[in-house]
Parts: C-alpha cells; structure tokens; sequence
DNA sequence: ATACATGCAAATGGTTTGCAATACG
DNA sequence: CGTATTGCAAACCATTTGCATGTAT
C-alpha cells in the first residue's frame, strides 16, 4: 500500500467511514489518470476497463477524497469541473494556440513569485492557480 | 446612449437580434452591479426593483453579452459561477477565496511581463489569458 | 409579413439523496 | 450485531429549449 492509499485509509478510518474495496480501486482509477480529468470521462473509461461502479458511488467517493484533500477540484472559465490528483508537485501553466489546438506547458518561477507577491499583499493564501494564455503559436501566426 | 450601450446594439444587429428593451434593461441592472455577481442573487434584486423578467430572458440575455465580450464569466475553484462587467480595457485577473466567494481583482504589471517574456521564448503571440489564483483570503484564514 | 423575442412550462444534464439490500469491522 | 456502503431510481437545481404568443422592422 503506498502512502497516498494510506493516508486516504487513515482518513476514512478517523471519520468513521470504512475503506472498501470500491473506494480503493476508485482511487487506484484516478491515480491512473496522468493529468486532469472530468467525472464523466473518468466513468467512463472505468466502464472500458471493466471497473464500474455506480455514479453515486464514484461521486461520493471523490467528495471523500476532496474532503481528505488528495484531489483537488478545478473549474475552467466556462464552468467545467475538473479533478486532479494532488500529487502532482510541481505547478504548471498552459498556453494555448487558438489557431491549432496546441497546448504548451510551462513551468515559471518568476511568474510564481510574482502571484505569489500579489497574494502577500492582500495577506490571502493561494491554494490553486490556473493560468491559460490563449492566442497563436509560431506556425500558425506565419500562416496568416 | 454610453459606448458599451452601443456596443451591445451594434454585436446585436450584426448578428440579426434585436435590441429589445427588455435586453436594455436587464444590460443596465448589470452594469449596475458594481462588483460580481451571481445570476440568481442578480434576478431577485432585479425583482425587488420591479424590473423583472424570466429567467429565461435574463439567461438568453447573459448569454448575448458574453457572446458581445461586454461581460465574462468566472467560475470558483468549487464550482458557482459569477459575472462581471467587462467595461474597462485594462486585463485584470482574479484571487478568489473558496470560503466566502470574495473576489479580489488585480493588476499586476510585473506578472504580465513575466507572461509576456514566456511566450516570447516560445514565439507565442498571446492574445487572451485568464488567470485564477484560488485560495483563502485573510479573514477565512483567520476563522480556520 | 417575416422573423426575432418573450414567458411559460417542460426538458436537460450533472450531482445528490432516500431507501432497501449488502458487507465490513 | 450494528453501522457504513452500495446501487438504483427518484429528487434536485441551475440552465436550456420548444412552443405559442407578442412585437419590432
């Protein structure tokens, strides 16, 4: 059992909720995903591996996880909710080509300091940042 | 008629839709609103002043101005969904407290140059960013 | 006269909940 | 054993849509 199935075990046991074998291979599904996910297509995919379970079943098993803080919950601008597993260290900022489609990940420490900074002023702590920049990629700014 | 009056008339005859009265009233209810604001909250203020209609036209309505770029829409880390005016040109992103809804707008040159130099490395040409910072404002932090 | 707008009520889609059966500790 | 969990279906809530009526051009 790694860490994370660990803690997410002593959660549950500390709150009087039991740590089920559904539960486990739920959170053995999300683990599985490598980036963000939304509930619909993680159910999904559940399905085509053959590990299914209930929608309300999977709902309050990721409430469980949210409430045990090893996901995190993310909506977009327009409103779409996304999961990701917290393990995931090190932050990262997307910029992406409106023209192709083409998403770029960047990580950027002086961009962190800089929000960082921002906070401090207003004595608020950051917990979750998204940052998206949309416009064009190189290519497609030559083509028009 | 001020300028985004008339911005919103003219996306509308573009677009072949008319700029009803109803749509102007519920556009001035809006620019009213001197701070974000949520639909519901916003209809039954609209409702204590008399000046009400169904949510369905407020809703065709919102969507109209979106469409215009006369207001954006933000989503909270959990989830609700607020509206601003988009009246002025200046970009500003948002601190967002997941406890009480708060929202800080900032305008921060320093972390829009750093945006900047990111995707001159990348001969990116940004057109549009949005940057959510979630978190927990001051008092929240206080009363955990 | 044509076509968009409106209000209503019904539909939708994502999420939650009540309930009876089941399984964990 | 008692209590949390599960699956199902029904409930929920915000938002959208179909339709008949109203209204602007």
């Amino acid at each position: 059992m790694t860490d994370i199935h660990q803690k997410f075990k002593e959660y549950l046991e500390k709150n009087d909720q039991r740590y089920s074998n559904q539960k486990k291979e739920i959170f053995d599904c999300i683990i599985g995903q490598d980036d963000h996910f939304e509930i619909d297509s993680f159910i999904s995919e559940m399905y085509v591996k053959g590990k299914s379970f209930s929608r309300a079943t999977v709902y309050r098993t990721v409430k469980q996880l949210l409430e045990a803080k090893l996901i995190q919950k993310i909506a977009t601008q327009d409103g779409r909710i996304f999961y990701e597993c917290n393990q995931e260290l090190e932050h990262h900022d997307h910029i992406i080509c409106n023209h192709c489609g083409k998403i770029y990940e960047i990580k950027d420490n002086t961009i962190e300091d800089k929000i960082k900074e921002a906070c401090d002023r207003l004595n608020f702590s950051p917990e979750y940042r998204s940052l998206h920049i949309y416009g064009s990629c190189e290519s497609c700014t030559k083509e028009i």
